[in-house]
DNA sequence: TTGAAAGCGCTACCAA
DNA sequence: TTGGTAGCGCTTTCAA
């Protein structure tokens, strides 16, 4: 590994005959250091291809210019792109990014939590699993002086900045769609309701339901586990064989609404004119399927965005911050399976 | 900003009245110390609890711990999966990822290259871009004696490990596919030639057309240049309207493919009966369309998962690799699209 | 406007 | 088996 030896201050000192201080103001732009100075270094240093080295000025500075950032799963379209979001604003402002993922479980996020506490980010973006009930992993970090920012999913464990979609409004919205469109009998397959934005999906849902005079029906509220496409099947087959089936399905996301809509399908359901049909997430697939699949975008690019800029802009100012709670809008998608035409 | 003192090698030394390097070794386990003082040193780091500041260990030893990597896109869900892969096998080896983005621009990519090389990464893993045709911006990495591995993309214009899918393989089974299905006409929807899994993919198909005595016809191969939906539909529409039109396409990604069967679905061809059709990569999706898509498998994960391997191990033999290219198995996924019945 | 020098926390070399 | 100590490259305080 040939290795050669990179240029370091103390040899531009030497050379030029200086000492290291003026070297690094110089380099860093210091006032009160001659022009001449300045520009003699400048050029020296470019010449010879000077770059700081990182370790050293991290070491000295104590921080690494690195955020950490916990998904349950990269591979979640929506997740690549909070991540995607995240990334390009923290690479602007010349911060990068350690990933990892908790898989939607707590043990998981905890082991996460102390890797990359232990790695030395200088703070953490966060979407927290559905397990999580505790934050003592998340409190080590508060701990240490290195602010924690939640966005997508969240707990009132942990004081901290928090960044979600509005979840309440975006589920409303896609209901009373789903009534405007003439549906009178609207299910919803939900997600866990102590988990807070499944709960605000499903608050939605039932305050569209009753502002526009329709009963809510507890029989037709299934909640799922590990929202799965699995559990989409097997509930939807479950209300339609019930006495009074509906005739609209509200899904907690769009996997489980494939899963109802592969039931739906393959059971000679007609979407949308027998069986109205509404996701969550805008996946980039629910355009290809048939019929395509209404949904509600939650700007995963925008979020993961806005959580990082927070959180940089925590850090400049040496500020853990407190309990704000930032709601981005959601925006209903219209496709197929929800217009009876 | 709270921020307690965290405490230190020498606090421990002072404490326990004991040299700093004593307790160094005590805690990184090195022989030749008395049990004693090891159990002692252990307890009182346990109760105390020392953490070692990773950024005085990563100044001292000049390495981060951490690998670079660069891929086209986050968010396609190919490399979301390698990414997986990778993040896994480095976790498990004490190492984390750096993240970067090319857009499949070469700009972007040299950009990102210099970006993670100044973070201090001790190697890199990258997926070229699509107009990758020089590498200065990673020799770079080798001159500062740290190994660069390429995965799925991959360009020879720099030497080392490089790991591929055997897209030439993948691409012959598909098309022998087609053919053993009874299409004749095959077309294909490639991509840039001078991309290396592009052209292997290309051979493939021209191979297996031959091998099963048809003759292939230049004028059913279009080239796809940014590899998107669109070119899918409109290469498909030129080619449904040609003189003599294929019935049966095989399509370099399943992206383009999505394109294809948009086409085809809107102008009225049935697929599978009229027209045969066929992606690469099997994307989470393909199970979704209407009717599902056959694929070609490339098992994302696992190649993030070796690659990762193989950087490491560089690593820890201090070496920069030779030439080698590893070829990965792909797998034919058999879905509706593709079987006449 | 510039220099001298301490020191961040840790490791590893040389001694004892 | 343990200690002493230099030094990684940089920033920053104090002094000139």
């Amino acid at each position: 590994m040939a290795e050669k030896r990179k240029i370091t201050l103390k040899d531009i000192a030497r050379d030029l005959k200086l000492s290291p201080s003026t070297v690094s103001r110089a380099l860093n732009g210091y006032p009160s250091l001659s022009e001449e100075t300045i520009q003699m270094v400048k050029e020296y240093a470019e010449k010879h291809h000077y770059t700081p080295n990182t370790m050293a000025v991290n070491f000295r500075k104590n921080r690494t210019s690195i955020l950490g950032m916990i998904v349950p799963q990269i591979v979640h379209h929506f997740f690549s792109t909070t991540i995607n979001g995240a990334l390009e604003t923290a690479k602007k402002h010349g911060y990068s990014i350690l990933l990892a993922q908790s898989y939607d479980h707590l043990k998981d996020e905890i082991l996460a939590s102390q890797y990359l506490l232990g790695m030395g980010v200088d703070g953490l973006l966060i979407s927290v699993s559905n397990e999580t009930q505790e934050a003592d992993h998340l409190q080590a970090f508060l701990e240490e002086g290195k602010p924690v920012v939640q966005f997508d999913k969240i707990t009132d464990f942990l004081v901290g900045p928090k960044l979600v979609v509005d979840d309440f409004e975006g589920a409303y919205q896609a209901v009373a769609h789903l009534i405007k469109q003439g549906y009178r009998k609207i299910a919803h397959l939900s997600g866990r309701m102590e988990v807070k934005n499944a709960n605000a999906r499903f608050l939605g849902y039932k305050k569209a339901l009753e502002d526009h005079g329709l009963t809510f029906n507890e029989a037709w509220v299934r909640p799922c586990f590990d929202i799965s496409e699995q559990e989409g099947y097997d509930f939807t087959k479950s209300l339609m064989e019930s006495p009074n089936p509906p005739d609209a399905i509200f899904c907690i996301t769009d996997l489980v609404a494939l899963g109802s809509m592969n039931y739906l399908k393959s059971s000679g359901y007609q979407i949308p004119t027998q069986v109205g049909l509404m996701g969550f997430s805008n996946w980039m697939l629910s355009d290809f399927t048939t019929p395509s699949l209404s949904s509600v975008d939650q700007f995963g690019y925008t979020m993961g965005s806005k959580a990082s800029e927070m959180l940089i802009d925590l850090l400049k100012h040496q500020d853990l911050g407190g309990n704000e709670l930032v709601k981005l809008p959601t925006e209903l998608v219209v496709r197929k399976s929800s217009v009876k035409g």
